[in-house]
DNA sequence: GCCGCTGTGATATATTATAACACACCTGTT
DNA sequence: AACAGGTGTGTTATAATATATCACAGCGGC
């Protein structure tokens, strides 16, 4: 199966049913270093480990999730480790955090690109980030309006995936 | 956590420049009691010491502040006592849980007119809630291009009050 | 009276997140 | 070599946020 489109999938959407999430994560941690490298920043085993992680679950996960996921040759690393990747991680953009959920999130897009807007499925806990260009413009406006300095803006849109709907 | 470190004696909200916050309680307060009327919901006395909490703070307070500023006679109320009282009050609209910072807020708009959409403070704090229009548009456009069921929407843009980017 | 319902008061516990500190490692300087 | 400064790690402890559960009070309907 090919993995998603890279430029710009026109429909932002839940990862395919053949989707391969191998492939899917390798390609956004290659991105990874490639943006650490250009900046001079280190993604050490730590920081990989979540990225990876995330992007292998490719859906949200807890920081005690990672705690327990986190395969560190038989012990459990601490939340302060994990935290610090996470916040490593979402400096970059290469995570969010989902906050109606307190849940963390790689980030499939291109840096730059994302715009921090979540399709959060309420029923199975599927999310899809897209690049919600019309939402952020109309923050923007809705910002200037009141005179507040925009810095960014986060968007959790609640509802149900097309799987999800379609099963009810 | 991600509270502020309590700023100074701040500026009120930014959207009220003589705005008088009795007032504006108290008429909140009054159409969560007519709300509460019509649908035959107790808005007891819990309740509402809660919501008053929030109305007359004007800005988004933790659940333990809320149990902390708690006047029940020199006790104070466990948790979930205002866990409970929140949870009522966010089903109807009456407060919203700002996610990005695990706080509450009094919803000051008529029930039904308001869209979730929150102008934060990151200098000082205060926070606006505003009639996003424009925002919730696009985010129903945007779940309809995913084929995503939408529900409801949250949206958080952080940035700087009109009176803190004046001062910065 | 008795039931079923809603809401409360209380205790206990789960979940999420940060503080603080010693040390390891690298790099550049003396 | 010795050392200082910066970044990242490993660890322990603790703070902050949130829910589960249970007994019981009050009320309206039958």
């Amino acid at each position: 199966m090919r993995n998603e489109p890279e430029p710009r999938p026109a429909p932002p959407a839940f990862p395919a049913p053949g989707h391969d999430h191998r492939a899917c994560a390798e390609g956004a941690l290659a991105r990874a270093d490639e943006l650490c490298g250009r900046r001079g920043l280190q993604l050490t085993d730590n920081r990989r480990a979540v990225l990876r992680l995330l992007l292998e679950s490719h859906r949200p996960l807890g920081a005690y999730e990672l705690v327990k996921r986190f395969d560190w040759g038989g012990r459990r690393p601490a939340p302060a480790q994990i935290y610090r990747a996470l916040r490593f991680l979402e400096s970059l953009g290469l995570a969010h955090r989902l906050a109606s959920r307190n849940a963390y999130l790689a980030c499939y897009a291109a840096p730059g690109e994302c715009a921090q807007t979540f399709l959060v499925c309420e029923r199975c806990g599927a999310v899809a980030e897209c690049a919600g260009d019309a939402l952020e413009a109309a923050a923007r406006g809705l910002a200037r309006a009141a005179r507040f300095e925009f810095r960014a803006s986060a968007v959790e849109i609640c509802g149900r995936c097309p799987d999800c709907a379609a099963a009810a």
